[in-house]
DNA sequence: TCTAGACCATACGCAAGCGTATGGCAACCT
DNA sequence: AGGTTGCCATACGCTTGCGTATGGTCTAGA
């Protein structure tokens, strides 16, 4: 049936795809052998790789770890206007969708303890990225804290909601303009304009 | 060891203790013999009661959606004032630790698809009833489903931030300036007095 | 060609959980 | 007293997944 030549699995592939099943239908559903099924070999192959399951799992999250911190928020770093770095995380926070469910699935599991520590410390660097925003906008310290909790939460609250009850956010336009209102009560001093890619203000 | 006169389970008690179990530590490790365990039986008793594991996930979900929409929308509903309402809502969302942690646990298993079923009528539930806030406030019908949307998100996220991430929200003081905060953000014409207890506002 | 090592299959023992079958026992009725 | 019914214990077979042990194959290098 598969009449490709077998290239050797690698332990980041392994890791990959146990985000995959993670992502799909749950933390708890990552078992060795379903996986091997699903890469088409056998257990043999993943005690080759891991020393175990919970091997398997810590490798995952630092995988995601990495991808998560450091390519979203290097790349909202580049922008200079502490503006324009929360209109595009915002912007990109509501694009991948993989990445929203991945996440959700995880602090979902959040009883398992390696999953809480990373969730943690990813938890703290957005909001403390956040919160880096509002201050250089010249807020205050404790309303930099406030306004960045209070933007994580609806980042967190907006994921589940499109994850669990899609039906209740009306459709593509009327999301546009929800968006926009989103940024005129996060952002203090918004623009329609903020939210290009381009970030043009042609003032 | 346990000397009382054992009086007779009832499946309501079964449909209880899967619920704190769910709390506890997630939906999955709600199984029928460590469940007999706790309570003091086996799992004979179990199964005459259920006809199996997912009658008993069943009659719990029932419990729970009876307990949640019932009980603490219809207290809320006795408030007269729109805003009053809304307030009264946030402060009861902040009080039950274990409600919402029981909210999370299920929303954690979302790709069950009973629990799905029952989670999104609660959330609609919950968003439409907001709304009807909003829009008893003057709201446009725009307006008002974008302000339910958002608090809903930010019920939600912060939910999410003080099971995952609790040293992120400070203290208990700076907590409280945050709720203010919050009702700032949130309800149009807030003032303080809102969050009291009593409702006055000696204006 | 011989060998070592990378990669994987197969087969086994073990534990946990589901569901069933059946028996026990107390309370209550008649 | 005998029978019925509610509630539970015990014992069994089955499945799934974990981890181990061991052997096979393919390739690179000496």
């Amino acid at each position: 049936m598969q009449g490709n030549t077998r290239q050797p699995l690698t332990a980041d592939a392994w890791a990959e795809a146990a985000l995959e099943i993670i992502a799909e239908s749950g933390f708890d559903t990552v078992a060795v052998e379903p996986l091997a099924r699903r890469l088409g070999v056998t257990k043999g192959s993943f005690y080759w790789h891991f020393a175990n399951r919970q091997a398997l799992v810590q490798a995952a999250l630092e995988q995601w770890e990495r991808r998560e911190t450091d390519e979203v928020l290097a790349r909202a770093a580049q922008e200079r206007d502490p503006r324009k770095r929360l209109a595009r995380l915002f912007r990109e926070a509501d694009g991948s969708r993989r990445a929203g469910r991945l996440y959700l699935a995880l602090t979902g599991a959040i009883e398992n303890h390696p999953i809480q520590i990373v969730v943690r410390r990813v938890m703290d660097h957005r909001v403390e990225f956040l919160r880096e925003c509002y201050a250089a906008m010249g807020l205050s310290a404790g309303e930099a804290w406030q306004r960045a909790i209070l933007a994580y939460s609806v980042f967190l609250g907006t994921l589940q909601l499109r994850r669990d009850a899609p039906e209740v956010i009306p459709a593509e336009d009327e999301f546009h303009e929800y968006m926009h209102f989103i940024g005129e009560m996060l952002i203090p001093g918004y623009t329609r304009e903020l939210m290009r890619a381009d970030g043009s203000t042609n003032s």
